[in-house]
DNA sequence: CGGAGTCTTGACTCCAATCAACAGCGGTGG
DNA sequence: CCACCGCTGTTGATTGGAGTCAAGACTCCG
């Protein structure tokens, strides 16, 4: 009944090849904009189903496949100089993991299921020919461009910078949440650590002092706030 | 003789419009891969020279223009939530600042000259338009897509990360020096600290401490310093 | 010359890292 | 079935590094 009924395997697993035009997401996905008949240039895609922690690819790998992420929750992971995994950002349902693979061939993040997660395998090299003959698709992936670029900067400007109180605040009022909802994923202190450069046990003072104010609680894999008394730390 | 005599004033200058087609960088910009006619729909492109410390644009601007940039050195802002100016990239020759204009029309960050700096000013909807008839743009615009992101996620990664030396080593070793060369613009400890998320004084320290121990030099605006010395420091 | 802006240095404080121990939970294997 | 182990999270004591506050040096410029 809890949380702990959802697969917590690390396996990658496959589930056949897909068939884009019968798909319910399409039009909420990277190919919302092309015409039916050139999702056919995509085949062949393959339906993949990853548990929590399954690897979908490493950083440095070369790189021949791009992801399309239908359900679930993905950290793309990269080495800091310390030796230490730094998470750069979060992917969510209707984004797309591995872009890279359409220009130089090498995944610059490791990116590792952190729920269970539903994919679909697309080949880089046809992806790249669509490119060739619809615009649409460049229009898609500019637009993608932006977005993925402001959650960069947020995580530069909003969750590296200030008190842990604030970074965890900022991190549970805008990173995972909807806009005003008041639940998010509840990550592992470890991957909040990871994210919001700071080590386990801060992670781990500071989100009990939060649940000790009554700020915040945790059930069920989800972290449930209180919006307007995070927003006092949010500025620390 | 020094670099005193170049320009300091805080001025933006017009100095006139230009003709692309007859532009010597024309190949390592942008339009790179653009047929010779179609730059003609680019036009009216102005020619502008900002003095340090101009602003090109501020943040929250609504951007009906990009900018090419020709030579010289722009940093981008974003305020962090403390109120502080955080630097969350620089741009270079051959860079394009205010790309957001192609979608959503308001400027994500405040774009200021560090150095002298030359730009051409493009009105956005003209190369929205030639996207539409040109996929090379695109192709160029995706290139410079993942370059950026890269660039932020080493901020993340590399800059806001570690200790202060080990900020400023890497600083010194990757962001604005040549991947082998051993100079890079001097910035002020305030640019430094914007950057790498330290205070002034902090920032201040540790140079004069890179100083003391021979690795590190100022002279004429420039840094000039010892990689292999400085390598030592950037694990920290 | 005086003033503004930048840089440096010192003294002190405080927040987060570190080191260490332990609790809770689930899974595994004897 | 239960003992053990590994993983995650918690808490405490201590340390260290960067922030803060304050004062003064230096440079450039009007």
């Amino acid at each position: 009944m809890t949380n702990r009924s959802i697969p917590r395997c690390r396996d990658i697993n496959w589930l056949g090849q897909a068939d884009c035009k019968l798909c319910a997401m399409r039009k909420s996905l990277l190919f919302a904009r092309l015409p039916e008949d050139a999702l056919d240039d995509l085949m062949p895609v393959d339906k993949m189903i990853l548990g929590a922690k399954a690897i979908l690819y490493r950083e440095g790998e070369s790189a021949h496949h791009l992801y399309s992420i239908r359900t679930g929750l993905v950290k793309l992971v990269q080495l800091a100089p310390n030796g230490m995994p730094r998470i750069v950002r979060f992917l969510k349902a209707g984004d797309v993991a591995g872009l890279e693979a359409l220009s130089n061939g090498r995944f610059r993040h490791t990116a590792e299921a952190i729920l269970p997660t539903d994919v679909c395998r697309i080949p880089a090299e046809n992806l790249f020919q669509i490119n060739r003959r619809h615009s649409e698709l460049y229009q898609e992936l500019l637009q993608r461009w932006m977005q993925t670029l402001d959650r960069a900067d947020e995580v530069i400007t909003q969750l590296s910078t200030g008190t842990a109180q604030g970074r965890v605040s900022r991190f549970l009022l805008h990173t995972l949440s909807e806009p005003d909802g008041n639940t998010c994923v509840a990550l592992t202190r470890d991957d909040l650590g990871a994210l919001l450069s700071l080590t386990v046990e801060t992670v781990s003072r500071t989100v009990a002092e939060f649940k000790r104010q009554g700020l915040l609680e945790e059930k069920e894999g989800l972290f449930r706030f209180d919006r307007a008394g995070l927003a006092a730390s949010a500025t620390l």
